[in-house]
Parts: structure tokens; C-alpha cells; sequence
DNA sequence: CTCAAGGTTTAGGTGTGCCATAATTTAGAA
DNA sequence: TTCTAAATTATGGCACACCTAAACCTTGAG
């Protein structure tokens, strides 16, 4: 009579999150034992027991040696903290002011905490936003994503016009030399020249012309319309 | 070398802010093994054990037999608990739009997990306010609190004029008969007639006549000005 | 096809946090 | 002084989340 099923705990959570973007860069869904580890800066044999967890607790499939991925439930958990995490940062930056830098730290932890009428509340508050500042989508409560295929900048052909939407949040010194140029998400670049050889992308916005280096221009995630 | 300090937890928190409370309603600080168990919902076993804890994080005192108190540390560890559920359930009721009495729950879980620089900010957002919705005085983060004393409507004399300033936050049922009623923080109230030996109190608010029993009446704090 | 390299899993154990039951001690009133 | 209610210790349990060490698979180079 040992049910160990427990409960979700903020561990289970970050593993399912961990698991969700790891399984989203490779090309099927399953995830290695390691890179879980190193990814969380835990030991892989700690991986291993956790995953059992996940396991038992329908969140996710393990084929040892073979790797773990998100059942069902399992992926709606990820987005939905995910969902938090984003509505949280959103909410931190836009309504308090916070600094970019700091609303990921604290929205790493309220996420696990908050609760779903104050996760509605926010939202409400927000007009049930698409994108956070930096343009990742929020999913939506129903576990939907929002918005469609972004192509880089260094992608875009001459003469292109696209809405620059996302650049990933991992780079805030990005983030931050684009806003000091007033290139923030939501603004409608054309694309005037291209530099073969890892040379500048040459864009034009708002009638100023702006020079961009090509890891700058790979990292940012155009729609083009 | 068993450094047994461990953190200020949860429970820790939970514990000074109960201590604090207690010791608030008798006439000196020192609070009851018992009165903390019942209090908290826990055996007062269990509470001999976490106050050992509180007492070697330097929170509290304990003489055994005769009660815990707090600490200048544990009583400042303790108002800023209540700073942060007070700011919190401000900021869920006026900037959200939470229903009065569903904040207390919230905040009873996030007032644990909130850091200072978030504390700020919100303190900062809603104008360093002195009272939640509730009436309750929310303490400076220098540790003093606002306001002056209350009296329960109950104590009032026949004829006496006062502001309904404060109802306990654990009571929402309460809480909602009386904003059914529009009677909310800030009205002022005249004393019409009170009944002995736990008959009602009569009032006149805004021109209507209410009458409320004897636990109600015990619970609203007022001021007379 | 073999075998070592390296990823993966088990086994066993640590430390924290919080609480419970049962037995004991103490204070204070009768 | 005796007794009782309150408080305390002693002991133990359970959940969580890790770790190290050692055994264990899998794969791919040769």
C-alpha cells in the first residue's frame, strides 16, 4: 500500500519545465539523463531518481539509457508554468517597474507559488497578453501557443519588412543595446542590406538606419507580414 | 559541530507571527504552550519543539513552564511577516481586483516567499499605505506601527459616534454581511442602543439602522474621534 | 565482433523540515 | 501534601531532495 505518488512539488515542476525546453531544442522529445543534470546542476544520479518520480506521477516516460520525455500531462504541467513564469515577468516589469534583470529570479519563484485565480487575475490585468517583453509567447491556459513561425533577422531577405518579436532571455545585454536604439519587440524593421560572410545585417526603423552584427541578427526572431 | 540554526522557514515565520499575535491579546508578551498549538493546529509537543528552534535562532525566549516571547529580533522578524501579508493583501484587493475575502488566503502563502525588493515596489505602488482593507495597520519596514488604539464597537457607550476602522482578516464571512450591508472600513457609526448579557448592538449607518450580534460587535475595531 | 569509454542506473546514505505519540516532569490549586 | 492540567522530553515517522560509490548498460571504434 505504498503510494509514494506525493504531491507536485516545486522540484517536479522545474524537471518538467527543464524537460520541456530541452526536448524542444532537439528534434524528437526525449531528453538525456546528463544534460537534464547539468542543465539543473544537479548529479545525473539524482536525474535518475526524480525522473522515476516524474514517472509515478504520470508526468513523463523513461526508456533507460534512452532518455525521458513529457507525457500529456506532463507537458501541461511544463506550460503551465511556463504560462506562470512569463505572466509573472510580464507582471513584475510592466506593473511594478522591476527591473528586467531581477523579474526572472523572482518569477522563478513566485511561479510555483502562485495560485490559479491570481495567475487569472494577472492575466485579466494584462488583457491576457501573447508575448512578454521578450517576446516569448505565453502559452495559454488551454496549453496553446500563441503566434507562428519567427524566422532570425539574418534570415530575411533584402528589402524585407518584418515585425521584430522575440530575442531570447538569456541575453539581456542584447535586450538592453536594442532598447538603447529604440529596437524593442513590436517594431517594424525593413530590411536594407545584407553583408555575405557573417557581415552586418543593414536594417532601416523608424527612418534610422542601424548597422547589426550577425550573432545580434541571428538572435532575433522576425514575423514577417 | 552540529550547527543546528538551519533558516528562517515557513513555519519559523508562521510561528513568530503567532507568538506575536497571542502575546498582543495578553497583557504581557509571554504566550502559552497550549494557546500557540490550538492557534496553529498543531500538538503542543510539536510546539515545544519548533519554539527549541525559534530560541536558537535567536527569535524568541523560553522559560520553561512559563511561556515564550519574542525577541526584539523574532518581534521584528514577526511585523515584517505582517507587513508583507498586509501590503499583499492590499495589492491583490486594490490593484487586482480580488475579492476582499479570498486576499487573506493568498497572502497567507505569499507573504513567505516575497522579497524585499518586491516588497518594495509594491509598498512603493500602493503609496506606502498604512491600513489594508481590512483595517489592520500595516507596520513600517522600520518596524513601528501606525495608527492609534481601537475600541470594539461592543465597549461603545449608547450614543457614542465612531469610525469603523478594522475587522480581523480571518473572518471573511463576516467581512462580506457587513460590505453586503455597506458597511466597510471608513464609515462612520452612531451607537443607538446595546441589549445585556449578549444581546445585539444597535447602530445607525449612513441612516440605516442595523443591529449585530455580540461576536460581530466584539470584533470591529473603532475609533472614537 | 569485441571491448573500452562513457553515459546511466541502483544502492545506500545525508540533511532538513515538520510533525506525532507516549511517557515524564512540573506548577499551582485544592 | 496530593493531585491534575499543562508542559516537556524522548523517540520516531514521513516527505523531499540531494549526494557518492559502485555496478551497470550501450555504443561505436577498431
Amino acid at each position: 500500500m505504498a503510494r509514494l505518488e506525493t504531491e507536485r512539488s516545486r522540484a517536479v515542476e522545474d524537471y518538467a519545465k527543464a524537460i520541456h525546453d530541452l526536448a524542444g531544442a532537439d528534434g524528437d522529445g526525449s531528453v538525456g539523463t546528463n544534460s537534464l543534470a547539468s542543465r539543473l546542476d544537479v548529479t545525473p544520479a539524482s536525474v535518475s531518481g526524480m525522473v522515476r518520480r516524474l514517472e509515478s506521477l504520470g508526468l513523463a516516460e523513461h526508456t533507460p539509457y534512452r532518455g525521458v520525455r513529457l507525457t500529456g500531462e506532463g507537458e501541461r504541467v511544463a506550460l503551465s508554468v511556463i504560462r506562470r513564469h512569463r505572466l509573472l515577468e510580464t507582471f513584475l516589469a510592466v506593473r511594478l517597474g522591476l527591473p528586467w534583470d531581477r523579474v526572472h529570479a523572482e518569477a522563478e519563484v513566485l511561479e510555483h507559488v502562485l495560485s490559479s485565480e491570481l495567475e487569472s487575475a494577472i492575466a485579466a490585468d494584462l488583457g491576457d497578453p501573447e508575448r512578454d517583453p521578450h517576446g516569448a509567447p505565453i502559452p495559454r491556459s488551454d496549453g496553446t501557443l500563441p503566434g507562428g513561425q519567427l524566422s532570425a533577422l539574418s534570415d530575411l531577405d533584402d528589402g524585407t519588412v518584418a515585425t521584430f518579436v522575440r530575442i531570447p532571455d538569456e541575453r539581456p545585454d542584447m535586450l538592453r543595446w536594442l532598447s538603447e536604439r529604440e529596437i524593442t519587440p513590436g517594431v517594424v524593421v525593413t530590411v536594407t542590406g545584407r553583408d555575405p560572410f557573417g557581415g552586418p545585417t543593414r536594417i532601416n526603423v523608424n527612418g534610422t538606419a542601424h548597422s547589426l552584427g550577425s550573432e545580434l541578427a541571428s538572435s532575433m526572431g522576425m514575423e514577417v507580414g
